[in-house]
Order: structure tokens, then C-alpha cells, then sequence
DNA sequence: GGGTAGTACTACGTCCCGTAGAGAGGTGAG
DNA sequence: CTCACCTCTCTACGGGACGTAGTACTACCC
């Protein structure tokens, strides 16, 4: 997977945050405080349907986006792919352990627990 | 903190797996298989430094360079940062709970039942 | 004192990304 | 019908990161 530049953060933010499917137009209408020409946003949205990012389908002459998987999805895959870069993944994922605060430990312990359970 | 390239990366491998602090002339020959010029690798090295990666030490003219931090750490950091990128740490937590393979999910349960000991 | 090693500085090509214009083709208003 | 407009696709440019390396200077060994 690639990383995502931070304009293409900003857009998938905004799709992720939509329930429905947007057109450039819409999401463009979103992110008026950084006043970009409307086919800069078309350019990249088509870059992140690309990437795999999105999904589009027709809607008149119109694409409508969509994320192809949700932040959750993304940002664990993110953080699988960061322990990937590891010889020693045992000792990685100690560290993160440790290194999350103790509110995140109870919430990844939790998680764990249920895990066991299934 | 900023990513590495690929070959920032091999060259951080190197050093992270020995324990001393390797000149840029003991790298470069533990790089055979990529033919570098040794420029290359010093310019690499001094990138390093630069972005706080490696410290570096004078040995008579040569410098000695050796990683700031463990890699394990470095890791660490880097699936931190990647769950600062959601919004709700809680669920991107759980997924990522979820995504880990079995034997995994039991390191993570040791590491965090020890810290709960503490 | 000349070869060797090491440094600092500079440079170039490539790729990614932010940003956007040009041109094509449909669409609705008058 | 015609024109203004929307949306698309294609193309492009500038900046920054990174891989890669040359050059020029200095210091040491024999």
C-alpha cells in the first residue's frame, strides 16, 4: 500500500466521514477553506480511485466516490505494515504495548479477550 | 517523523542489527549486492543523521554512526502514528486486535497483562 | 610526497503530490 | 438552435524526497 499525501488525506477524510457516495463537486464543496480549483479535486480523486483508495460509480455524467475500505481498516493495515518492517515482531508489537497509553492497553485488551473467546 | 526510503532503510537494517556504531566505509561494505559508490553511502548516512535517525561520533577523520533509537522503537513509533491518523483510536485498536495472527495476538496479551502487573 | 581514505558540497534524474489549465462533449435556458 | 456551463480526461509544472554519484579538499601512511 501507498501512503496518502495530505490533500488525499483531507478528501479521504471527508469520505469517510460521508456515509453516502460524493461527486467531485460535493467533496469539493467540503474543503472550502483551502479554495482549490474544482479539477484539482477531480484530479485527485481520480488518483485515489487509482490507488484503490475509492471506488466511483456513474451518476449522470458524474463519478460518485466512495472508500473502498474504512478508516479502521486503513489505519490497522497501516500499522501492520509499520510491524512488517521489523526482523523481531515479537519484540515490536512489546513495545507498542507498552507504548500505549493505558486507557488504548484496556481497549486492546478487551479486544484480545473477545478475540479468545470466538 | 518521516518515513525512509528503501535504501535509507537497508542501511538502517545494518546498523540496528550490530551493536557497534560502523563507519560509513564498514556499511558500505556490508552493501556488496548494490554496487554503491561510497559517496552514496556516506550522502545516505549524512541524510540519516540529519533527520535524527543516527548519531554519529568522530573516530580520527571518520565518522561513526550508530541508530538513535532501537529499531523496535522505531516501529513502535510508527504504528502510533499510524493510529493518530483516526479518529476513533478505539475501533482502528480493535481492528487491528482483530487482524493480528494468533500467535501475535498472544505476545500482545503477555505484554499487556505484564504491564498491568506493574 | 604520492596514493588512499575520508569529508563536505553540489548535482541530477525520478517519482510523488499539490495544483491547475486546456480541450471535448453533453445539458439546460432563452 | 445556440450559448453558457458542467464534468470529464489529459497534460503539465513546481517542489520535495530519495537514490545515486562526482568533485574538490584535507589528512595520513609508507
Amino acid at each position: 500500500m501507498k501512503g496518502l499525501g495530505e490533500l488525499e488525506r483531507s478528501i479521504m477524510d471527508i469520505l469517510w466521514a460521508e456515509n453516502a457516495p460524493l461527486t467531485a463537486r460535493e467533496v469539493g464543496r467540503m474543503i472550502e477553506d483551502r479554495d482549490l480549483a474544482p479539477t484539482t479535486v477531480m484530479t485527485v480523486l481520480d488518483r485515489l480511485s487509482r490507488k484503490g483508495f475509492l471506488n466511483r460509480t456513474r451518476d449522470g455524467r458524474a463519478w460518485r466516490y466512495q472508500p473502498a475500505a474504512s478508516r479502521d481498516a486503513y489505519v490497522a493495515e497501516l500499522m501492520l505494515e509499520a510491524l512488517d518492517l521489523t526482523g523481531d515482531r515479537d519484540a515490536a508489537l512489546t513495545r507498542f504495548a507498552q507504548a500505549v497509553s493505558g486507557s488504548e492497553a484496556e481497549i486492546l485488551r478487551k479486544a484480545l479477550t473477545e478475540l479468545e473467546e470466538e
